[in-house]
DNA sequence: CTGGACGTTCAAGGACTGTTGAAGTCAAGA
DNA sequence: TCTTGACTTCAACAGTCCTTGAACGTCCAG
C-alpha cells in the first residue's frame, strides 16, 4: 500500500515552477513578490514552493487572458487553503469561468446597448 | 420627407468625443495616436471627429475589459468601413463577443486540463 | 574543496495604457 | 485689442507586468 505520507511539500526551486509553468524565472519570483504564490526558503535564503506554485500561476495566465489583473488572481487565491483539495480547486475554476461569463454578459448587454439606444451607433453627441 | 443629407460628419472636438464616450481628452488623443479612431484637422490644426469616433472609443473599453489590447481593437476596426452602417457595426459586435465567447472557452479547456492532466492539480512538476 | 550551475537582491529598462504639466496657438467675445 | 478658454505638441511621469544585467551567495558532484 502507498501510504499517505506527509510531503516534504516545499521542494521546487524556482527554475523547477518556471519550467513547469512555462514562464520565465524572473515571472516567478516576480508572482512571488506580488503574493500569487508563496515559497519557503532555505537555510541559505533559496525559495523553495511546493507544487501548488506551478497550478497557480498556470490558472493565473489564462486567468489574465480573459482580463483579471494579477491583483484580482491574487484575491481569487485568498480562498484557497494552504492544501487545496481537488475540490477547492474546482470552486476557483467555477468562479473564474463565472467572472469571465458574466463579463462576456456584460458585454454583450453594453454591445446592445450601444447599438440600440441609437440606431447604426450614432451615438449622440450632445455637443 | 427627411432628406438623406450629406453629414457635416467631422464637427466634433476632443472635448465632445470625450464626454460622449465617458473618457478623458487625453485617452481620446491617445486613441487617435493608435489608430483606434480618426479623425481630420481645422485650418487651425484641431482635431474634428465624427460620430463614429465616440462609438469605437465605447466599443473599444468593452473590448479591454475582455481582454482585448488596443491593437487588436484596432485591427477590428479596419473591417469597418469609413461610413459604417448598422449592419457593420452589429458584425464587429458580433465578432467581438464570438471572440470573448472563444477565450472562454479556451479558458474553461484549460482550466479542465490543468484538474484532469493530474488530480488535485498537483501539476506535476518534473524537476 | 573546488567549479559550475543555479540562486539572491537590486536597479534599470521596456511595452502598454494612459495622465499631467508646460509652453505655445487659435478663435471669439467684452 | 486684449483676455479667456479650448486646442496643440512634447516630455515626463504613473501603474501594471514583466525582463535584463550586475554583483554576489549557495549547493552539490566530483
Amino acid at each position: 500500500m502507498t501510504t499517505t505520507e506527509a510531503l516534504p511539500s516545499f521542494v521546487f526551486t524556482v527554475k523547477d515552477v518556471a519550467h513547469a509553468s512555462q514562464v520565465a524565472p524572473s515571472a516567478v519570483r516576480f508572482y512571488e513578490e506580488q503574493g500569487l504564490i508563496h515559497a519557503r526558503r532555505t537555510t541559505g535564503n533559496q525559495r523553495r514552493f511546493d507544487e501548488n506554485a506551478a497550478c497557480r500561476i498556470r490558472f493565473a495566465r489564462l486567468a489574465q487572458r480573459v482580463g483579471l489583473t494579477v491583483r484580482e488572481i491574487a484575491t481569487i487565491f485568498e480562498a484557497l487553503p494552504e492544501e487545496p483539495s481537488a475540490q477547492d480547486w474546482a470552486r476557483v475554476c467555477d468562479s473564474l469561468v463565472a467572472e469571465a461569463e458574466a463579463r462576456v454578459a456584460e458585454l454583450r448587454h453594453d454591445l446592445d446597448a450601444l447599438q440600440t439606444v441609437t440606431t447604426r451607433c450614432t451615438a449622440g453627441i450632445v455637443r
